[in-house]
DNA sequence: AGGGGTGCTTACCGAAAGGTGGGTACTGCA
DNA sequence: TGCAGTACCCACCTTTCGGTAAGCACCCCT
């Protein structure tokens, strides 16, 4: 991911910076969702998300400082996933946009295969 | 552009996927503020973007129901762009991220170089 | 006659994104 | 004994994205 962070022409360029990334949205969706999540409930939350891109795309939302992590030193070995107070505002700022895409899914009759 | 439309995990996946690419933002954008565009309006508009590419998005935009395009047959030719209903309620939803991302360049200092 | 503007198209190329398949160190369960 | 689960890391490879440069067909201005 090329790190830009500014400079912007304006803030949804900033946004989408910080958003775009195959899996970045739907791991963000997740998270709001249920709250805490671990490793590994993320993975069989996405379908289709390979291991290396889902540790990838949560190290970056990490860095952006939108998810936090944490680590337990216990064995087996437990992480968890949380958003911070700026991912779920950014959530926040996703969810008319959300809205859009449900209502034109409607509209060109494509349908969503996976369960959410 | 991979042209997926479908299917879809949710209503912000494919909000996105009609979204991504580099430019097509900053041309809804444009669009919404100028009204109708000439492309070489666009053009000086997005300091940066090349022709290729802003015919590209352009292209998807419209295929994807968001922009309209109008040859006029007149000499030199002239081609104007415009914003359907549906780019105009995307780009609505697209505020509240818009204004989220302009919060963020303030916390984190990335100030905007090129004047809207 | 030459340069610039109009709105594109095509070919090529490097970089970046993302997928595949392996390995790790440890435990619990059968 | 051997397989599954935990949360990763690594090297490699392919696909896609986006940039550069050129051409086109016609016009106007100087």
């Amino acid at each position: 991911m090329a790190a830009r962070r500014g400079p912007y022409f304006c803030g949804i360029d900033a946004a989408m910076d910080v958003v775009s990334g195959k899996w970045k949205v739907l791991i963000l969706w997740e998270l709001a969702d249920h709250g805490v999540r671990r490793f590994a409930q993320l993975r069989r939350g996405l379908p289709g998300v390979s291991e290396k891109m889902l540790v990838q795309q949560l190290r970056e939302l990490e860095e952006d400082g939108l998810v936090h992590r944490e680590v337990f030193a216990e064995v087996p070995p437990r992480v968890e996933y949380a958003l911070t107070d700026e991912g779920r505002s950014l959530n926040e700022a996703l969810a008319p946009l959300g809205a859009w895409g449900t209502e034109r899914i409607r509209r060109i009759g494509a349908e969503k295969v996976y369960a959410s």
